[in-house]
DNA sequence: TCCCTTGCTTGACAGCGTCAACAAAGGCGT
DNA sequence: ACGCCTTTGTTGACGCTGTCAAGCAAGGGA
């Protein structure tokens, strides 16, 4: 998909328009791309006769002048894969071009071996292609230093690897393009071009989990740093006399907003230890003092660590997701006052978007890193 | 200068290329440009026929094949004008192209009027340019919200301004285009093409001074925001018991590393509240333990602040700078462990350079901000 | 009915880059 | 000294990609 059809620069842009922002008449897309009609006419002829463009009912909105011939793109016309990868499991869904989920499926790792994985990609890739087209791209996403321009994966403490060749081992097992990068990068991704970043040409994604993470799009482009990683709020101090992380800092962000070192908390001062995430925030959406408090504490670790993003970025939206944002419902205060308290005086007030989240979305996220690299790279 | 030759874009792109990276051949810079060496020939024919481009010596280096023959833009060619304003004072620089100050002044405004500074602006334009060649552009920079892509100052509090449309102003009482940018930024602007940013496509810039500031450049790209200011780290929160700063947080980053902070508390700890900032900085240089402390605490907040700035972004280099950067030289012990300690444990160390710092950096940088406005400006 | 507004298309043309061929200018080996 | 090799720089033919100007298409409103 996209091969074939040799895509120069000009049609490559009015393609990312009409993919992200939907149906669109030629006359509106030349105004938003600084084109001229002409050009667009020229640009889109090409596109409509592969397919990838499709016609859509005329917009007759009553306004002066011919009606518009909104275009879109046809959405099923090309597949995509993404692939992420846990310490014991492996996800990976297949979607359309505009990253909607069509088929998924979850399978445990055999092992952490290289080779292992990658059958384990290629199993899953040809399971969910079935019978259908072949899609045009796999992207893979896991913790770690990967970046969608390296093919190689620095460094993966949970799979114990180092400098391993991912993308063209997985390129070479299944013959599709693939490419690895670091997940909370690919669900930034998700979201600049199919989620709240939509509109939005600088914004931040912070994440709640097992961990905190954050990606960053500055001036329309995903950041993705230069061998340093990036958004590695986790470790961020919050107080001098808090919990500890498992790095051994006292009062970082982790040690107060990962569901992992909530559940603990909430478990150990009850003495509870069989309590879940789940039945923890349960128990605060109660009342129950204790476990109250610490959600409390974890909302405003998350304010301030929101802040300071912002603060330093200028971004003009965090997006606020992850396996735990449920928990603002029950710190929404905690989180507001921290988030106002630690703004810098002379901005405004950053907006917050909160962002429910399933498990697949961190496939899709990898999705649409395989979608980006197989439009953008050159 | 720059506006009679009409500039595209691939000569742009060259001209860059060689005030920035200095003398290259033309085939060094068709491989750094991605260019075919025709297009060299073809670029810079115009460009040297105009003068801004000069032939340097032929580089007989010694090796194989025809020596190449290396190109560089001619400073002299054209001048700028950089304006800081402060609360007291405006400074003013004339520079080359290459941002070298030929010429600098330094005047008390008047008032805070509109009309008095536009007409100092005016004034110091004149007298700098003298009967010299007229220059392209004039920059301006204060603390603020200002952006250089906006010709209006939204927002000064030092000089009780709100929505003055600055630049505006001084290019119709001076005939020359002006542009308004936040100091920090423009400060930023002149590392990036004629400090210790050259040849990294991000890196920070983190100031100290009467405050503390932050500039980014990104893929490239220096950071503006959107409306909301970038790099606010002043009140970035350190310690939960530490110092007052001016509003009321307990504990953040200016109380503890301003030149103003460090004074306070030195002379008050001491009890003698005459002594400037640089004599508590030659106290603790002879191990007088108080200042020495103070200072190790600045240090401490400082290393915070970098390494939260370098966490975030991935910047691969901190460039420490502003009027007390030669703090440290009594606190590099604290500050390098306050770094490594703040640094996420995933990521590899962050580069680090001490820049010296005169106070006519403020209005070079400003004259940085003018010469890229006049060239990148479409 | 005519005109006005807006959208879309077409063909002539201009700008900017590559490609291929070649000239220039030195080092190196025989 | 001579040719050969390597690298740099130049030139002209060509192709691609956009704009411009002109015109057609398709409605609404007086």
């Amino acid at each position: 998909m996209l091969s074939e059809a040799h895509l120069t620069e000009g049609m490559r842009s009015v393609f990312v328009e009409l993919l992200v922002h939907g149906p669109l008449s030629r006359a509106e897309t030349a105004r938003r791309l600084d084109l001229s009609p002409s050009a667009l006419t020229k640009l889109t002829k090409p596109l409509l006769g592969t397919g990838y463009l499709v016609h859509q009912p005329l917009d007759d909105r009553g306004a002066m002048g011919r009606p518009s011939q909104p275009l879109a793109v046809d959405p099923g016309r090309g597949a995509l894969i993404g692939v992420k990868l846990t310490e014991e499991e492996l996800f990976a869904v297949r979607t359309d071009l505009r990253a909607e989920i069509q088929r998924e499926l979850r399978r445990p790792l055999i092992s952490h071996d290289v080779e292992d994985v990658v059958a384990g990609i290629g199993d899953a890739v040809r399971d969910l292609t079935g019978s259908g087209v072949a899609p045009a791209a796999v992207g893979i996403s896991l913790a770690g230093t990967a970046s969608g321009e390296n093919p190689v994966v620095p460094n993966s403490p949970f799979l114990g690897w180092r400098n391993v060749p991912l993308a063209d081992l997985v390129t070479a097992a299944t013959g599709v393009p693939a490419v690895v990068e670091n997940d909370v990068r690919a669900l930034t991704a998700a979201q600049q071009w199919f989620g709240a970043g939509v509109g939005h040409s600088s914004f931040a994604l912070v994440t709640v989990g097992a961990g905190l993470g954050c990606g960053l799009v500055i001036g329309d482009r995903l950041v993705r740093g230069a061998g340093r990683g990036t958004g590695l709020v986790g470790h961020m101090s919050i107080h001098d006399n808090g919990p500890l992380c498992e790095m051994g800092h006292r009062g970082c962000a982790r040690a107060y907003a990962s569901s992992a070192a909530i559940r603990r908390a909430v478990a150990a001062t009850l003495d509870r230890p069989d309590l879940t995430f789940e039945t923890c925030m349960a128990l605060a959406a109660d009342g129950e003092p204790v476990a109250r408090r610490i959600f409390e504490d974890a909302g405003s670790a998350l304010g301030q660590v929101v802040a300071t993003v912002a603060n330093i970025t200028g971004v003009e939206l965090v997006v606020l997701s992850g396996e735990a944002v449920t928990m603002y419902d029950v710190c929404a205060g905690a989180f507001d006052a921290a988030l106002a308290a630690h703004t810098h005086w002379t901005s405004t007030p950053v907006d917050v978007v909160i962002k429910p989240f399933t498990f697949s979305e961190w496939a899709r996220g990898a999705a649409v890193i395989a979608l980006q690299h197989r439009i953008l790279a050159r």
